[in-house]
DNA sequence: CGGGTCGTTGACTCTCATCAACCCTCGTGG
DNA sequence: CCACGAGGGTTGATGAGAGTCAACGACCCG
């Protein structure tokens, strides 16, 4: 049903993991919004900006990061189709971050006051956004344990981990592909190592068989040794559908 | 009003960045609970166990950590007063992670139906809620940022000023002191450095003047300096009052 | 054809991990 | 009273993983 909604992303996050009504779908597509769409490179959230509305991504792939005082820069989360880019909260608070397209990416904004009213009309509703909420923490708590301590063949086997995941429905399998969204100086920064040591591990990768490659396609022969290298734990990720077809 | 109450922290959490009234606070006190003492080196939470009520940290600090295959400690991140230690969901959602108590730490449950119940009431208690939860991911990206690609000095430098900010109530100031309710080993595994560097970090930065030490009290001549080096943002910390009595 | 971004590779350096030993303090118990 | 052990802290020697610097190649697009 309504499929082809531009909000059918957020129905389908919230129906992943909690129990929605069909009439608690109808509602929450039947919310007012506005549709902004950012290309490549462009900035879907600045650092400093204002938050104005609730920011829920429709399709394509983001990522989010900081900028040191020495000018490194730090991606500290990835988005996809579903991601909440921001919690429904009232200026004057602002974004600590930048939201940066990685291809091109388009996101719904529905008034924090709409989503919130409606979160107190229908318990169903806030149990779900609260358990996807949750789901996103804990997401990011496995990112500080994965680029605290290990070595970089782990970080990066992590991030495939999470892209797979990302990109395929039903979770990684023998045998699937990806498609890199984002260059060796992206995964460098989101990693925490250098590209030049990200291109070598790679390559490392490569021989050891976890990985074969071509261009930015990715391909994995062996799911499991993948996720055992990436410690890699898809609780989060469990039944999260993703809906990237393309742009109407 | 009420300072003396068992859930104060929560009323004082919540209502350092949103506006709660007289009457919410109220409400928020009036809240069922069941309290949790656990001892140091006790846990609060246990991976794997399910989440039963909303659990509001009272006082003491505590230890978030992940244990990964090869049996090394990731921490990722503290907890006081007020801390929400995990989003009000219901079962079968379980803990991805340990919380461990490194003081005398007590807790307040509370039912999950309740607080939900309570956010469908009152716009503003909601309000508030995800004003805080959106400050808590603000401090789990600055981990991520933390432990991702700096050197050890930024590293330690970073916790330092957090666990400053957990117990100052109006934030660091030259001349501030804290006592560190962790070991080394601790520090070690929330920074992902060994503690053998830590220690030499620890004696670097004293030679620096960054720091004054004796046994684990920690004293800070410079605290600009202190958060220049470990660029430290105080924006999701600003206006958080902690209130760390001792126990009734 | 030229310029830009991205990817690749080599040589060298350095931070930090590893391994190992030793100290201190404190609580316990003979 | 002292022996003992455990946990935490300190220090040195050595090595490995990753950073830095530099150059070059591949590809895309105007």
């Amino acid at each position: 049903m309504a499929d082809n909604h531009a909000l059918a992303p957020l129905v389908e996050r919230l129906g992943a993991r909690a129990q929605l009504s069909a009439d608690d779908q109808r509602t929450l597509l039947a919310l007012p919004y506005q549709e902004r769409l950012v290309g490549p490179g462009g900035y879907v959230v600045e650092e400093g900006e204002l938050i104005m509305g609730w920011h829920i991504q429709l399709s394509g792939v983001a990522h989010r990061h900081r900028i040191s005082a020495d000018g490194l820069r730090h991606i500290v989360g990835m988005h996809g189709p579903g991601d909440f880019l921001n919690l429904p909260i009232t200026p004057p608070a602002t974004s600590e971050d930048f939201v940066q397209a990685l291809t091109r990416v388009r996101v719904a904004i529905v008034q924090t006051e709409a989503i919130l009213a409606l979160s107190q009309e229908r318990l169903s509703i806030l149990r779900a956004i609260c358990g996807e909420i949750a789901a996103d923490i804990s997401i990011y708590r496995a990112w500080i344990s994965n680029v605290g301590r290990r070595e970089a063949r782990a970080r990066i086997a992590y991030l495939l981990c999470e892209l797979v995941m990302r990109s395929h429905p039903g979770g990684g399998a023998d045998g699937c592909s990806i498609t890199l969204p984002m260059s060796q100086v992206d995964i460098a920064d989101a990693t925490g190592i250098t590209t030049v040591h990200v291109n070598r591990t790679l390559r490392a990768m490569q021989m050891q068989g976890l990985i074969r490659r071509h261009r930015r396609n990715i391909h994995i022969p062996d799911w499991r040794a993948l996720t055992r290298i990436a410690e890699f734990r898809p609780l989060p990720w469990t039944s999260r559908k993703v809906d990237d077809r393309a742009m109407p």
